[in-house]
DNA sequence: CGCGGGTGTCGAACACCGTGCGAGACTCTA
DNA sequence: TAGAGTCTCGCACGGTGTTCGACACCCGCG
């Protein structure tokens, strides 16, 4: 319903006004009805799965008919990406912000695992549509109620989404090769494992961790990587959050140099 | 020169034999020049700029033609993928882990500027070219030097990379698209910012923190975010160190929980 | 010398992709 | 009834990865 759909230079589809829609009988198609479409396909068949030809024929309807809706296709992937957002459930600050924030790591990886296609998406558009925003807003409350300074929050949550931005892609990106690729999963990694075991000969404490990881059944294995790594996160922050009240503490007594100071240095 | 560049069920390029040249004169394409000039074109144009007949034209020669040399296009990426590992430098253990594994995940981050390409082709595939592994076995002594066990070496390396890899995702992914869709940034976060006003209005102090975000120049601002999520990592990796340590000086006296337990307890 | 087979290159073709353009149909308002 | 807006869609363009079969070259062998 915008009054042509062009790009025009538009940072991101939610600064385009939409019109009213027309008398009584909308149209044949719609935003929401296009959008809700383009989350089966994704789901159904994954990134590539998802062509505007494909999903006018999910529709009943042209390709380019879709275009009257919808500026590009990235577009359309940013009115996809807001929609599940809007899957994650948020809850008002409880009084332990690990834990909170905690349950938003677990909310994000799930929607991740939910819809594998979604972790490419992140960072392409400003994710400012109307579910975004509400979660940001209340990852915010609860880093805020936290005891984080404004300037902290944002940093803060960085830190969580990257990580799990960043765990979920390794894991998906190599499962959804598997699941792709490969016929025979028997053979095929154990093609893997004489390989390795031939090229690993330069490095054999390396083909000791690995051979020990490869008898873990994979699923498992990476639950344990996430778990582990997440709550080395939330560590990492206490022992900040820590820092930072113990320096307040002896404000005045000795000038002590900022967290940011000594991240720098370190770093 | 692989007897037939067929994929055939190979898990890598790398369990792929290679057959010795033939005699003097060798062919007009060598897999490492079509590689060189791979990363060429990606470091130019990005990863929508390597295609097969693009690739095939630089180096004068016809797009199918490199199919003798590659399986495919996925084939390709991973010889180019393990390609530009060779170029992040490694150093054996300082006796400081903190401090090297910094280095190393520094180390990491600027590969990923310097091609920003590649951090899509993590875990795309099994990363188990020379240089690649020659760069895990370089982290895992780091690790193991700091006291680390076998079983944690792997999770603590993820938990780094992962970190990394989601933080410069992020951090690419709107750098890149700024770069390519946008011709007047100055108009284009005005724009921006008028919608925030507007959409954050049900959430003020949200605004408040962006607003102060967005005035900073962004390179310095990402920059901070990165600096701060690293340092929690390793802050974190520190305290289960501790903590480990800890534990097992008490250890006979009672049975304290492991600290798997204790993590998927507080997960 | 001749010749078979491996090595290497390549043009044509297939089935896709995103999307600009313009024609047309339908419906509401004046 | 005229006109303006709303909405659908066929065609076409220039790209994509990859398969197939034809072809040229050079080696060692008889």
């Amino acid at each position: 319903m915008p009054e042509s759909a062009r790009g025009d230079e538009v940072p991101t589809v939610w600064a385009r006004a939409t019109r009213a829609r027309r008398g009584q009988s909308g149209p044949a198609l719609t935003r929401e009805q296009i959008v809700r479409a383009a989350v089966e396909l994704l789901d159904a068949e994954g990134p590539d799965g998802l062509s505007m030809r494909r999903l006018g024929a999910r529709l009943g309807a042209g390709a380019t008919s879709l275009y009257w809706h919808v500026a590009n296709k990235n577009e359309l992937l940013e009115l996809v990406f807001d929609e599940v957002m809007g899957e994650v459930a948020t809850a008002p600050p409880s009084g332990d912000w690990r834990a909170d924030l905690l349950a938003f790591a677990h909310e994000m990886r799930s929607l991740m695992f939910r819809h594998p296609w979604v972790v490419a998406l992140f960072g392409t558009s400003p994710n400012v549509g109307p579910h975004g925003l509400a979660l940001a807003n209340a990852a915010a409350e609860v880093l805020t109620a936290g005891g984080f300074a404004p300037s902290e929050v944002d940093n803060a949550i960085s830190l969580v989404m990257d990580y799990v931005i960043g765990s979920v892609a390794t894991e998906l990106a190599w499962i959804l090769r598997v699941r792709r690729d490969v016929v025979d999963v028997e053979r095929w990694t154990a093609a893997l494992q004489d390989y390795l075991r031939e090229a690993l000969k330069p490095y054999p404490s390396l083909w000791e961790f690995w051979r020990a990881g490869l008898e873990m059944e994979d699923e498992r294995r990476r639950e344990d990587r996430y778990v582990f790594g997440i709550n080395r996160v939330m560590d990492g922050l206490e022992v900040y959050v820590a820092q930072r009240g113990a320096k307040e503490r002896e404000v005045g007594e000795r000038q002590g140099e900022s967290q940011a100071e000594s991240d720098r240095r370190g770093g």
